[in-house]
DNA sequence: AGCGTAATAT
DNA sequence: CATATTACGC
């Protein structure tokens, strides 16, 4: 007796579970790797993609920083002021991810004469006809060609819409506060349009706003800490 | 080359 | 205000 008739059990002893395989898998092979092997050659999301309700991208973290700030914002862009809590991270609305196109035409060449050539002057705008807010249709069209050309002019300003932050927050998490930088970031992510910048920058200010999260968590608890200084937690750094 | 940060710009 | 850009040190 003993042995079972099922399958190999054995094999699967070792294996991950569902738990253990967050979706970044993809993202983790090499582009060279995924090509040699047929494997989908990791699909970056549009900023659409990644905010759709239904992409498994980051299933929730179960064990990785053990409580991932799940953090939705209730109305419009997410602030870092209000977002400390969440009641409910039940909102599946989807404020579409958009970007600011707001420089369509600005520019006016002042210098129409016959200087010389700029080679870093030149921003023009006009693929401007996003949905922002309604019934998009052939959205993911308007999205290719905007993190297409993207690179080359200036980029609208990114909208770091709920999901978008969330997406970032999850991987932040999966990586550890101290190791996500934003190159890497950037890299698991894996949204169209994404750059490094972009990135650092709202890194920048999520890391301020992680600090000032840990700061209210530790002062202010009541009166008795300003009287009793006796025991107080000395450092406490998370990772 | 990247990163972190503060200051500054849009 | 949120985001982008820059400058500087590491």
């Amino acid at each position: 007796m003993g042995k079972e008739v099922i399958r190999v059990t054995e094999w699967e002893a070792g294996l991950p579970t569902d738990d253990d395989l967050p979706p970044l898998y993809q993202s983790l092979i090499p582009p060279v790797l995924a090509k040699a092997f047929k494997i989908s050659p990791e699909p970056p999301y549009t900023l659409l993609d990644a905010c759709l309700p239904g992409h498994p991208l980051l299933p929730s973290c179960s064990s990785y920083s053990g409580n991932t700030t799940t953090n939705a914002t209730p109305s419009g862009c997410f602030n870092f002021k209000h977002f400390i809590d969440d009641k409910n991270g039940n909102h599946r609305e989807n404020p579409l991810p958009v970007w600011d196109h707001e420089m369509a035409e600005a520019k006016h060449d002042e210098l129409g004469t016959t200087k010389g050539s700029d080679p870093k002057k030149a921003h023009r705008m006009e693929s401007a006809e996003a949905a922002s807010g309604a019934g998009a249709t052939s959205i993911e069209n308007c999205m290719d060609d905007q993190s297409v050309d993207a690179k080359a002019m200036k980029m609208a300003r990114l909208v770091w819409t709920p999901q978008l932050h969330k997406r970032f927050v999850e991987v932040v998490a999966h990586l550890g506060l101290k190791n996500a930088v934003p190159k890497l970031i950037m890299q698991l992510m894996n949204v169209k349009g994404l750059t490094r910048e972009k990135v650092a920058s709202h890194l920048q200010k999520y890391r301020l706003y992680v600090r000032r999260m840990q700061r209210l968590s530790n002062e202010a608890p009541s009166v008795s800490d300003k009287l009793i200084p006796s025991m107080t937690v000395p450092p406490q750094s998370f990772n």
